[in-house]
DNA sequence: AAAATCAGTGTGATCGTTCACGCAAATCAT
DNA sequence: ATGATTTGCGTGAACGATCACACTGATTTT
C-alpha cells in the first residue's frame, strides 16, 4: 500500500512497514523501556528504510516543548564566541541566535517564547535591568546570564570578578611605582566597564593616589573598539594631563591606544606602561606584547550553558551566582619606574 | 466562561472573547483581506487582552513551514560576523545557528531539515564538496553559500573574487620592484587559500619571477590564526630563503607574521614589505598600518541573505553566482625597492 | 490454583492551527 | 427585478505526534 506521493512518511507509515502500531513506533522514538528488542529492531529498520524523520511541529504541539534554546546577545560588539558552540554538549537542543539592542529585548524574548525555547542564554554586558523585570519578561523560561552582575541575586549567572580584575591590574602598576594612572574605557554603561572604572578610582584612592585622566567612548554604534581606544587616548594626550601608565578596557581598544601613543612618539613601556583586559589571542603578539588580565571566556560560557541545562531539567534549582577569578598575565607592556 | 488555569489561550479563547469564530481569528492573524475592519479591531483587542500568542508547533504542523532559516558555519575559525545579523531584515524569520566540521555537515543539515528550516545560509570556506552532493544533502531546502566557489554553477553564492584579490596584491608588490615574494597562508584546504596560493604562483610566473618561499599551517584545531602566522614566518626565516616581501592570508595571521619579523630584527617595510587580506578593523592600527586587500564582509553577507530570501519566496529562481571585486588599500607596510 | 503483577502492545482522544468548503447577506450587472 | 458575483464569516476535517488508558498473555506471588 504505497503512501501519497511527495509526502514525508509519518509514524503510521513506519508502523505499517514494521507491522506494529503507531504507538509502538512512538515508544521506540522516545526510548521507552518496554519495547521488545526484536520489535525495536524492526521499527528502526523501517525508519531507516523509509527515511522517516520526526515532525517537529507535531511534536512541539503535543509536548509544548521545542528542545531549542535561545542565544541572546544584547548590545555587544563582540558577541560571545560563537565557535565555542561547538564545544557545548547540545544533546538534542538547537540554538536560536538573536542579537538585539536593549530596547528590543522584550520583543526578542517574546519571539523566543513564541518558539517555545526551553531556556535563554543571555550575554548582555551593558544591560541595566532589574532581576524582577527580566524574570517578568522571561515569563517562566529558565535564564542564565553570562555576565558579572554583582547585584543580581535572583538570576543565575557566571561572571568574572571585575573588581578583582581591576584591583590586580591597578595594584600591579602601583607596585611598579606608577603614581599617575590613566584609564581608557568604552561606554560606562557597560556594567563591567563601570565596575572597572569605579574600582580603578577606589584602588587609587585607597593607595593615597589621585585618579589620573580618563576617557570613555561608545563603540556600539558606528565606531569599532579599536577606533574608540585610539580616540580616547588621543583625547587624554591632547589634554596635556600627565600619566605614566594607562589601563585599557580590553585588548582591542589597546590596539588603538598603543597606536595613539606611538603617533605621539611615546614608547611603550619606556614612556607609558599599558595594562589591558581579556588576554585576546593577539595580545601576546603586539609590539610590545601586552600585560593583560586573563579571562577564560570558553570556560565561562561552558559553565553558563551547563547551569542553563541544569535549570531546564530542574526548574526549581535556586539561582546561584558563579564568580570566576581572573589573573594577570605579565608581558612586556609595563615597566617599573 | 473561564478557560483552564495555567494554560495559554488559543484562538478559540480569542474567538470567544471577541464574539467571532476561530476561523475569523485565524484570518486576522494571517492578514487575510476579507475581514471587516470592525471585526479585525475586536479580534486584535481580544488578542492583546488575553495576551494571546500563536502556537508555533500547531502552526508548523499545519503549514509544514517554520519561518526559520539555518545559519551553518563549517570549519571556520572566524564564523561569519554574527553582529551583522542585526542588519539583516529578518521579517518573521528566526535564525538557527550551528557550526560543525565537514564530517558533521550531513548531520547538521539533517537536523536543520528536522526543524523544517526554509533556507540554509552556508559559510564554509574550507568545504570541498560537489554541488550535486550538497544539493542532495539539502533535500530541496533552498541554500545560498557565502563563499567564492568558482566551480559551482548549480548553487547560488556570493563571494569575493579571490583571483583578482591575489592578482592585485602580488602585482602591487611587483610594481614596487619586489622580485622575491614569500607567502604565508593557513591550510591550503581552504578553497580561498588554495586559490590565493595558486594565483600567487601564477602571477609571479607570468611576470617571469620564481615563486618565493612559502609556509602553510592549519589553524582550525588548536592554534589560532595569529600563532599560525607567527610559526609560518619563523619557518621561512629559519630556512634562510631570501625574500623582500610577504603575502599573508589574512590580517590576523599578519599580526603573527609581523611579530616574527620583528623578533628577527627585520623592519617593516624597510626590510620586508607585508601585504595581507581582509582589511580587518585592526589592520589600520598596527605598526606599521597594513596594506591589505579589502573585502566588505557585511555587504557579502547581506547580499547572500537577500538571495536566500528570494530563493525561498521563488524556489524556481535559477542559481546565480555573484562575484564581488575587492580592492587594495595602500598603507605603510609596503615600500618600493 | 487463583490472584496479582508486569511486560509488551494497541485504541481513542487530544494538542492548536490552517485549509477546503459552505452559506447568508450585501453588492453588482443586465 | 432577477441572476451573478462579492463580502464576511462559520463548520468540519485535517496536520503528525504523544498521553492516558486498556488489553493480552506470561510470569510471579500467595
Amino acid at each position: 500500500m504505497p503512501r501519497a506521493k511527495n509526502k514525508r512518511p509519518t509514524i503510521v507509515d513506519v508502523a505499517n512497514q514494521a507491522g506494529v502500531s503507531y504507538q509502538t513506533v512512538s515508544r521506540v522514538l522516545n526510548d521507552h523501556p518496554r519495547v521488545a528488542p526484536g520489535t525495536r529492531e524492526r521499527v528502526l529498520l523501517a525508519i531507516q528504510h523509509l527515511d522517516y524523520r520526526r515532525n517537529k511541529g507535531a511534536q512541539m504541539l503535543k509536548t509544548q516543548r521545542s528542545s531549542a534554546i535561545q542565544l541572546l546577545s544584547v548590545d555587544a560588539e563582540y558577541p560571545f564566541e560563537v565557535p565555542l558552540l561547538n564545544t557545548v554538549h547540545w544533546g538534542d537542543y538547537s540554538a536560536i541566535y538573536t542579537d538585539c539592542t536593549q530596547k528590543d529585548l522584550p520583543r526578542a524574548i517574546d519571539k523566543a517564547a513564541l518558539h517555545m525555547v526551553e531556556g535563554i542564554f543571555l550575554y548582555a554586558p551593558r544591560l541595566h535591568v532589574g532581576d524582577d523585570e527580566l524574570l517578568a519578561m522571561c515569563d517562566g523560561i529558565p535564564i542564565v546570564r553570562r555576565d558579572f552582575v554583582l547585584d543580581s541575586k535572583r538570576i543565575t549567572w557566571v561572571g568574572y570578578d571585575q573588581i578583582h580584575a581591576t584591583r590586580i591590574a591597578v595594584q600591579h602598576l602601583i607596585d611598579l611605582g606608577h603614581r599617575a594612572i590613566a584609564v581608557v574605557t568604552g561606554t560606562l554603561r557597560t556594567i563591567n566597564a563601570s565596575w572597572r572604572y569605579e574600582i580603578w578610582k577606589k584602588t587609587l584612592i585607597e593607595n593615597g593616589l589621585e585618579p589620573g585622566p580618563s576617557a570613555h567612548g561608545d563603540y556600539t554604534t558606528t565606531k569599532t573598539a579599536i577606533e574608540t581606544g585610539y580616540e580616547g587616548m588621543c583625547k587624554i594626550l591632547k589634554s596635556g594631563a600627565q600619566f605614566t601608565a594607562v589601563l585599557v578596557a580590553n585588548d582591542h581598544m589597546a590596539i588603538g591606544v598603543m597606536h595613539a601613543l606611538r603617533s605621539h612618539n611615546l614608547r611603550i613601556p619606556d614612556d607609558v606602561s599599558v595594562v589591558s583586559y581579556d588576554n585576546s589571542p593577539h595580545s601576546a603578539f603586539l609590539d610590545p606584547p601586552l600585560t593583560t588580565v586573563a579571562f577564560d571566556f570558553d570556560l565561562q560560557s561552558r559553565l553558563a550553558f551547563q547551569f542553563l541545562f541544569e535549570l531546564i531539567n530542574e526548574p526549581d534549582t535556586p539561582p546561584h551566582q558563579h564568580v570566576l577569578l581572573p589573573h594577570l598575565i605579565l608581558r612586556k607592556s609595563t615597566r617599573a619606574l
